[in-house]
DNA sequence: CGACTTTTATCATGTACGGTAAAAATATAT
DNA sequence: ATATATTTTTACCGTACATGATAAAAGTCG
């Protein structure tokens, strides 16, 4: 919401990802009963997850990622990144 | 595990998570009962996890992710997929 | 073979999930 | 602003299963 733009990246927490997906959902337009629809998910899963919800299932999620168009990459930390803007350097921690 | 090196990259399925994961584990020659101690998860789950349930919990499959030294990073299908610039696939002991 | 690692099994507790409807929150229009 | 439409959240309910701890079994490696 800061600028519209919605920042893609590593995240770190369900919480994140949540709000990434939302992000993304809302600036492509879908509803979640939209998606709930291609993916075979129910409102009631997607509404939660968005939200944070730490103990969705694995599978759901990586099933609704792929349904909006999201695509999950693993990579050993500290990685470059894949392209893109500016590769954030306001990271410090363990 | 066939060829020795770790393939990183986009997953599309708890299956590929659990494979990919488990390679950098064995890679990085750690046992489950370290990462289990690391990151405060049963070893009982990161078997089950590793060997790709698709039920397991957001919240712990994200902290045994980065137990280990893996970063999520999530980005629109499409875009450059995470390729290292200066092909380092594998790191120094820090 | 012997040492180490991973999987399996048991038990009890807690909760995710879908479907549905109603409520609440947002967005859009008049 | 107020009304109207749309979207999201919440509440029920029952079924099914995830989870940790522990011990035992099975698998792996040198």
């Amino acid at each position: 919401m800061t600028n519209g733009q919605v920042r893609y990246g590593a995240i770190r927490s369900a919480g994140e990802l949540g709000r990434l997906t939302r992000a993304h959902r809302k600036q492509r337009k879908l509803t979640l009963e939209t998606i709930s629809g291609l993916g075979n998910l129910s409102t009631r899963f997607l509404s939660e997850f968005e939200r944070g919800k730490e103990t969705a299932e694995l599978g759901k999620v990586l099933l609704a990622l792929h349904t909006l168009g999201l695509e999950v990459v693993i990579q050993p930390r500290g990685a470059t990144p894949a392209r893109s803007a500016p590769t954030r350097v306001n990271q410090r921690h363990a």
